[in-house]
Order: structure tokens, then sequence, then C-alpha cells
DNA sequence: CTCAGTGCAAAGGATTTGCATGCCG
DNA sequence: CGGCATGCAAATCCTTTGCACTGAG
């Protein structure tokens, strides 16, 4: 499955006319370890050897390559997670005390609902619809 | 209507210990005549007697009082609206080409079963909700 | 008078870009 | 070899802050 991962990775930054270079692929193995989105800090954090340039960068490349996506909250931070159809349809739980993100899933009827009222709203208004974002914000169980 | 809007902005302000100045009550006059969120550039636009810093700092003031509420969407601007109890609870269509964004609802009963969803999920986490946020990113009638 | 509100200009901070170097193809 | 990728430092741009001034109570 990681490999998979990679292997998609390679094929889509291919597709852009883009290399899955080491550091790209450090930046997709670090998305992928965990299940929330990270800021840049955290990344850097996490493999000190990056410089901050590259790593704006290239998660730019990967992000125009549809491999990860831009998650934008109510703090300061970007967040980037693997792009929705390498992973799984899921939502996030904003805290708003300390900014950090965490992700978690409906039951597949609700999801399926709202998917339908949805589109209907959209085809209405002239609107093609991309993809939708169900975010909660409250207060963490940590910051509670 | 308008009238209610402002004596509660003015309750909500004195609670806070401030003021409702012209200025500020020209800011919710401005994001009430609209049915999207606005950003600071936009509001200065159409109010060019207003000075920048001041708007940023007013509607920080606002934001904590709980008149407005800021909005983040994935261009750069931050956005504001009215807060959501005095309107209507509503989402947002997201242009991810112009950035312009647009409120629309979904019907109640699908709010309902979502909402329902959406607390046992939060009630699992340990984390207590304070909004939730449905949005739609895609490309407006306009764009398109 | 006092003190919050305001405007201007300068500072902050996340993000982007210029440029020289290194490395894959 | 040629060109993209990288790292460092400098520049950008939205947003915030410092400071002096004005006006309401």
């Amino acid at each position: 499955m990681t490999a998979d991962l990679h292997a998609t990775a390679t094929s889509r930054l291919h597709a852009d006319g883009q290399r899955y270079t080491p550091r790209r692929r450090a930046l997709v193995d670090l998305l992928a370890e965990r299940d929330q989105p990270l800021t840049i800090p955290q990344l850097l954090e996490h493999r000190k050897d990056l410089a901050l340039s590259s790593v704006y960068r290239n998660l730019a490349v990967l992000e125009r390559a549809g491999v990860v996506h831009r998650v934008v909250t109510t703090d300061e931070f970007a967040r980037y997670e693997l792009a929705e159809d390498l992973t799984e349809h899921h939502h996030h739980l904003i805290c708003s005390r300390c900014g950090d993100v965490t992700d978690f899933t409906v039951p597949a009827s609700v999801e399926h609902d709202l998917e339908a009222a949805l589109s209907k709203v959209a085809q209405r208004a002239g609107f093609q619809t991309l993809s939708h974002r169900l975010d909660l914000v409250g207060t963490c169980a940590t910051c509670a």
C-alpha cells in the first residue's frame, strides 16, 4: 500500500512533468504516517534536514500534481495532507484553542444523503463542485 | 430588522466593554447588505473613507464581541460575515478560480441528520463542538 | 480631562522568489 | 552537458502594532 502510494505519486508527478525526488518522497512519507494534516513547521520538526523554502516549493509541486492537499483552517498556518483519493474521504476536527486538526469520518449513509443534497444545491447555483469540506470547530479533548 | 441588528450589535459590544462607533456600524451595515462574506479590500472599496488598520482592528473587536465571524477559505484573504446567529445557518460555495464566496443552505432535514451524526462523532472523540462548517469548493457560474 | 477610537507609518510573520550550486537524466 | 531541484538570503504581502491626534462622555 505504501509502495502503491509512491507509485501513484511518481506517475502523477511525471504527468505534470515533475520528478519524484527524495525530498518530495520524504514529505509524502511524513504525511502518510499521520492521520492529521501537518503544518510546515511540523514537517520541518520531523525532518530537520529539509530546507524551509524547498518544503514550500515541493508541497506546491505536489499539490499541483494532485498528490497532496492544502488545508486552511482558522489559525495562521497552512496544513497539508495526502490528496483525498489517496486516503479516504474524511473530515476535520479543528481545535480553536490549540489549532490542532484531526481526521474523522461520518457514516456512509449520512455522507450519501449529504452528497445528494449538495449536488442539488450546486446544480441550482450553476456551481461545478470539485469537493466538499465538512469540519467541526471547537475544543479538542486535550484542551478541554 | 436592521434596527434589531444594530441594537444587538450595540449590546454585544457593550457587554465586551466596547462602543458601537460609526465606523463599526458602517462595517456591520456593509456585511448585512451582502449574502456573501467580504474581504478587507472589498470593504475598503465600498467605503473608501475607512482606514485599513482601523478596519482590521474593528473587525477584530466585532469578532471578539460575537457580532461578526471570520471566514478562512483557500485564497490569501480573510473574509468576514455577520455572526451566524444574526443571520441564518448557511454554508459557502467557494470558487477556487476567482476566490469568490457565496452563501447557500441545505434542507432542514439534511441539516438535522447531519447534526445528529456530527454530535455522535464529537462525543466519541471528546470534542466540544462550537460550530460546523460545510463548504463546497469548485468553480462558480461566472468562472465556468 | 480622560481614554477609547482613529489614521498613518513602520513592523511582523508566513510564504515566495532570486540566485548560485548540485545532481539526476 | 542541460535543466530541474535545492538551500540560503532577500523580498512580498496580508496583517498587526506603535504612536500621536481627535472626539465622545
